[in-house]
RNA sequence: GGAGAGGUGGCUGAGUGGUCGAAAGCGCCGGUUUGCUAAAUCGGUGACCGGUUCACGCUGGUCCGCAGGUUCGAAUCCUGUCCUCUCCGCCA
């Protein structure tokens, strides 16, 4: 949520924003109701002020009949502000719905404009392979491999479900080994966070469960809700919360499933692993305080870098243009991976994003910093950022390293926890 | 699943109808003392939304899990609801 007064305050710029964001916000009519509101709470206030004044002159009263009078004054006044707070309450629920529907402000250095608008700002170190034969992709790999089964996945949850088979279960296993100890040594504290969540938590930190198009499955009969990313539990994890300003930045990782409905995806580059039910993921998140945010942002970008660079994949760093930047979102960074077994003859493909959502999701979830030079509270800045998403991570690896004998190669980093070099066995 | 207890300020925890925005302690901030630190001691210290002021500040309202109700007046009484904890049972 942006604050109430800033946008008051900032009126245009906030109306620019959403324009530029592509979100229909009329800022103007907010601007209206939420100034008649503050006339209406002055109203009820003085009200309140009178009413107050009654209730403690009672005990004074002289007599009873004078007592009686006082009493019926304070009812009638508290009845007048009961009617001026129902006429407030109706102007404040379609005020909020307006609020509610504004998306954050913009870093001054996203790019204007949509998807095709984002800028590429960096690059792997390791270019694309330029295969000397018939690249397969990963469907077809796994397949002829036995590592992933599609069809009973199929079967037993549906579409989108699979089951993961021989090496690329080692793979996830070591993927994750991977990029938790690239964290730790960062300084990020591991966890593995609940898969479930309750519907608060998901909306305070800015996903809409049981909505017609929602991307959450909720649990029947339960107020809980299968998390889409770690970024939920992570960022919930401090709701409602005061910290010291002496343990910001505070900095999470987490692995926990991920299950996204997916719905209205149907036949978006769907096949395999890429767009599924379920996935793992290690996901990254800060809480800093406000001047520490882009520093962070950045060097959350790098370490998705530093990852990919380990893992010699090939790719590239987006600086996601407004249009594209979701809710929550100042700034977002994309990092795609080359899949060479996309499209007609290889293509980018989204494996991980880092976002610094400034104080949007903190003052919605509520958490505050104890400032210690001024007095008072101020809300900290969040930051989420993958580290890996593992189905799309293995779809990378096997498409990348697939060799012209039809084996796949292990990458380096991750020979240790799959105890080997090689999926498949070198035909000579 | 059964039985109990409880949700109060940054934290612990008093408070059963007006004198309570709320004792006390901890923590935090400032002063004094000590060679520094620690300790001691004195003072200050809730949040949110407004009004007013160049500013220090002054001032109104709201807030004791949440939502309703009773009352002139509710942290306190009533109803509902959510959550947490303890014990027993079951279970990986």
């Amino acid at each position: 949520m942006l604050d109430k007064k800033f946008v008051l305050e900032n009126d245009v710029s906030v109306q620019q924003n959403c324009d530029r964001r592509g979100v229909k916000v009329d800022v103007p009519r907010f601007v209206q109701q939420e100034t008649a509101c503050r006339g209406l709470q002055q109203e009820i206030e003085d009200l309140a002020r009178q009413a107050n004044v009654v209730s403690k002159s009672i005990g004074k009263a002289a007599d009873e009949s004078q007592r009686e009078q006082r009493k019926a004054e304070g009812r009638q006044l508290r009845e007048q502000k009961d009617a001026k707070q129902a006429e407030l309450d109706k102007l404040a629920a379609e005020a909020g719905a307006i609020h509610r529907s504004m998306p954050n402000m913009t870093h001054p250095k996203s790019p204007i404009g949509d998807e095709a608008d984002s800028v590429e700002i960096h690059k792997g170190i390791t270019d694309v392979r330029s295969f000397q034969f018939p690249v397969l992709d990963h469907v077809d790999l796994a397949q002829q491999h036995d590592l992933v089964d599609f069809e009973g996945g199929a079967r037993i949850a549906g579409n989108g479900f699979y089951f993961l088979k021989n090496e690329a279960v080692m793979l996830e296993l070591a993927l994750q080994q991977y990029a938790l100890h690239m964290l730790i040594d960062e300084g990020f504290t591991p966890t593995i966070t609940p898969d479930l969540a309750r519907s608060e938590v998901l909306q305070g930190v800015g996903y809409i469960p049981r909505g017609p198009e929602t991307q959450i499955y909720s649990i029947e009969n339960f107020d809980l809700n299968l998390v889409a990313t770690a970024e939920i539990t992570l960022g919930g994890l401090y709701a409602g919360q005061f910290i010291e300003e002496d343990d910001l930045p505070i900095k999470l990782c987490g692995i926990s499933h991920c299950y996204r409905t997916e719905a209205g995806a149907a036949g978006r580059a769907s096949r395999g692993l890429y767009r599924v039910h379920q996935f793992t993921k290690v996901e990254m998140f800060a809480f800093t305080r406000p001047d520490q945010s882009d520093a962070m942002h950045k060097s959350i970008c790098d370490l998705e870098c530093r990852l990919f660079d380990g893992l010699e994949l090939p790719y590239r760093v987006l600086d996601i243009a407004t249009g594209d930047l979701g809710g929550p979102a100042y700034r977002k960074f994309d990092l795609e991976s080359w899949m060479p077994g996309r499209g007609k003859s290889g293509e980018y493909g989204e494996v991980t994003s880092a976002s610094n959502c400034t104080d949007f999701q903190a003052r919605r979830l509520n958490i505050r910093y104890k400032t210690k030079g001024e007095k008072g509270t101020r809300y900290v800045h969040t930051l989420n950022g993958t580290a890996i998403a593992i189905s799309r991570a293995i779809l990378a690896i096997l498409e990348n390293y697939q060799q012209a004998d039809g084996s796949i190669l292990i990458p380096k980093v991750l020979q240790p926890w799959v105890g080997k070099d090689r999926i498949g066995s070198v035909e000579s």
